[in-house]
DNA sequence: GGTTGATGATCCGTGTCTAA
DNA sequence: TTAGACACGGATCATCAACC
């Protein structure tokens, strides 16, 4: 729970509280799922002639992005190194699979056999089938396309159909439709696609400055973020190295003053930043406060209900024994006389 | 059209952590 | 102690734009 932008780049991630430990069935469906749509959506954008010779994308910040907002609370350096180890283990259950269909089932299949004959094999131990048909359905199918589009002479991939969602139809639609929109004027030519997933709230500032972080929910990059402090791995593991070639060092007075805007504009958008992030967190704390408070009302009320609940057995059990009491007393009398 | 550099994606090996 | 999962970083390949 403590990966935050310390370690993750991007000043996007900045409010991002991403969840550690083991990644368990519905986060690793997710992911597949955002795997998925991410490829249709790139086979869609290579398809239009019009994207073409645009920057490429930082795909696994719309991943991250994607999973978020389908409670997979996952940093898109651990999208990637998921899916890094999820496509290792299904290369080899694949290839495995493989071998037993071409030796006519000599040998068993990897769902039937054990945990130590699986390690024996070289294979991952704990392969979910799920997970497995998830996996085929994105890979399979992404080489299918791949091949249908290298196939046609000049052809472009805008002729293969996506493929259809594994698991939400509503979700595609979601997601490609928001896609599908025109690409916004491009003043900072990386990547749009994430921006788009979410409506934002209105920006502070004039859409010409450099965009701040959001203050409301956890959002998909901006411009400017992901093409200066984008957070790909390949970036994150290049960073460091260099770079800042932009930094001119034949300084005149004019370039001095560049500077000092640019770094009176950056002071900006930091406060800007740590101010959305502090009515972010009042935001949140108010949230849990509310949220405590209903659920003592909710617990207050339950105990007030078993409360009356058991009240009210003991008058019923009271009236059944006065009852029990004046029958017993009416049969004394009777047999008395 | 070929070359080169930048960037992103993927593969792979290995270190670290955690639960059994 | 060990196996499994996550995390990290280097190497490599692919793609694209700029340049000649």
């Amino acid at each position: 729970m403590d990966l935050t932008m310390a370690n993750q780049g991007g000043n996007n991630n900045m409010l991002r509280d991403y969840r550690k430990g083991n990644w368990n069935l519905q986060e690793t469906m997710v992911l597949i799922e955002a795997k998925k749509m991410d490829d249709q959506r790139r086979m869609k954008r290579v398809g239009e002639s019009s994207e073409r010779g645009k920057p490429a994308e930082l795909r696994w910040k719309w991943v991250e992005d994607y999973c978020w907002k389908n409670g997979c609370l996952r940093s898109q350096n651990q999208c990637n190194d998921k899916w890094d180890n999820l496509m290792r283990d299904f290369k080899k259950v694949r290839e495995y699979e493989r071998r037993v269909a071409e030796r006519g089932g000599e040998e068993k299949s990897y769902w039937r056999i054990d945990k130590n004959e699986r390690k024996d094999n070289n294979l991952p131990s704990n392969m979910l089938p799920q997970i497995y048909e998830a996996l085929v359905e994105v890979v399979e199918r992404k080489g299918q396309r791949e091949a249908a589009a290298s196939g046609g002479a000049g052809s472009s991939r805008a002729n293969v159909v996506p493929a259809t969602s594994i698991v939400e139809k509503s979700a595609a639609s979601h997601v490609l439709g928001h896609l599908s929109m025109p690409p916004p004027v491009q003043q900072y030519p990386i990547i749009q696609a994430p921006a788009m997933l979410l409506p934002l709230p209105p920006p502070a500032q004039a859409p010409a400055e450099p965009p701040t972080i959001p203050s409301s929910q956890p959002l998909p990059a901006s411009d400017s973020e992901t093409s200066e402090y984008s957070d790909s791995p390949a970036k994150r593991r290049k960073r460091g190295s260099g770079g800042g070639d932009g930094e001119g060092t034949s300084g005149g007075v004019g370039t001095l003053e560049e500077v000092g805007s640019a770094i009176s504009k950056s002071a900006s958008i930091i406060a800007e930043a740590i101010r959305s992030c502090e009515e972010r967190e009042e935001r949140r704390h108010r949230e849990v406060v509310s949220l405590q408070q209903r659920r003592l009302e909710i617990e207050e009320s339950k105990a007030e209900m078993n409360r009356q609940g058991i009240n009210g057995l003991v008058d019923a059990i009271n009236k059944l024994a006065n009852s029990i009491l004046a029958l017993a007393a009416h049969k004394d009398q009777s047999t008395s006389k």
